[in-house]
DNA sequence: CAGATCTTGTTGAAGCGTCAAGTAGCGTTA
DNA sequence: TAACGCTACTTGACGCTTCAACAAGATCTG
């Protein structure tokens, strides 16, 4: 704060647009959250799992790649798995070929609640994202995400 | 899922827009949390409170204004102060005026700890998000953040 | 002035995420 | 074939956030 040093502070404009996206990062999930939590009682991570699981051929996927296409740990993602697989919406098998894999797949259960939970839940980001912009901020939009998140992790394959 | 219904599914341009944003929204936070905690073992939110403290005046706030300026719910702002109180970086008040306001007021050692803290940090979100983006990128971002506040809460007071 | 209600703030319990440690299969090296 | 290391995953403990309940002061209302 001081005049003279060598931090590259921001500038009002920057300023201006770092304050709009703290907010915009720090309330936008609790909002998508309530929303899935008062209608299916599923937290935003929970329906992300079941519905990347949910457009698979064949409803399942390696633990591993469910984290990364998460961004989340592995740790997170196999406490979450394990609540899920008690609630009945997923079930855990060792891959028999090598390594120590697991496959997560989908019950029955867990399709339904996804085809149950994903309209509501596609209009809230739409009221609350997508219908708020126009074509020309969504465009942007979306190259910026991708910007950062490269800037976060240069060698991601996901996403 | 389905061929017909009336949910107003996403389109692809949509969706992609919506992917990098909702993996922005998670890796970011994730992200700016990871080098605060490195190198002054402080949180985002932590370092969001005693930040805007700095900012005051008399570096004096009370803790419902401190609450929606960092979009917290105050029973979060409640045991994040009386952590920051037991490190000695802040102290709080009963206003003896009217109600049963508080005021947080920062101490010398918090006022040193953000001015030792907020270079990191500046460059830090420099490196992740603005130095990324070129000027009209920045520029149409910021109103996409309060676009989207607003849409989540259409009479907020600050942000 | 008694009671109701609103705002503001704190507290304790419960749940979720993180971190560090442990388990498990497999390949590689000696 | 024993030892080491690597990837993949799980587990338990701890810390933070949320939620519901409570507390405290002010104001309104009969």
């Amino acid at each position: 704060m001081t005049a003279e040093d060598d931090t590259p502070w921001l500038t009002p404009e920057e300023r201006g647009a770092w304050l709009a996206v703290a907010a915009l990062m720090v309330q936008l999930p609790t909002a998508l959250d309530a929303q899935l939590e008062r209608d299916s009682g599923l937290s935003m991570f929970e329906y992300m799992v079941l519905s990347v699981l949910s457009e698979q051929p064949d409803r399942t996927m390696q633990m591993t790649e469910i984290a990364r296409f998460a961004s989340s740990s592995l740790s997170r993602l196999s406490h979450t798995a394990k609540r899920l697989e008690n609630a009945g919406y997923l079930t855990r098998r060792q891959v028999p070929g090598g390594g120590r894999r697991t496959n997560a797949t989908l019950t029955d259960a867990g399709y339904a609640k996804v085809q149950l939970t994903a309209p509501a839940h596609v209009r809230e980001v739409r009221r609350l994202l997508i219908d708020t912009l126009d074509a020309d901020e969504i465009r942007v939009l979306a190259g910026i995400g991708r910007k950062v998140v490269h800037a976060i992790d240069p060698d991601r394959k996901c996403g």
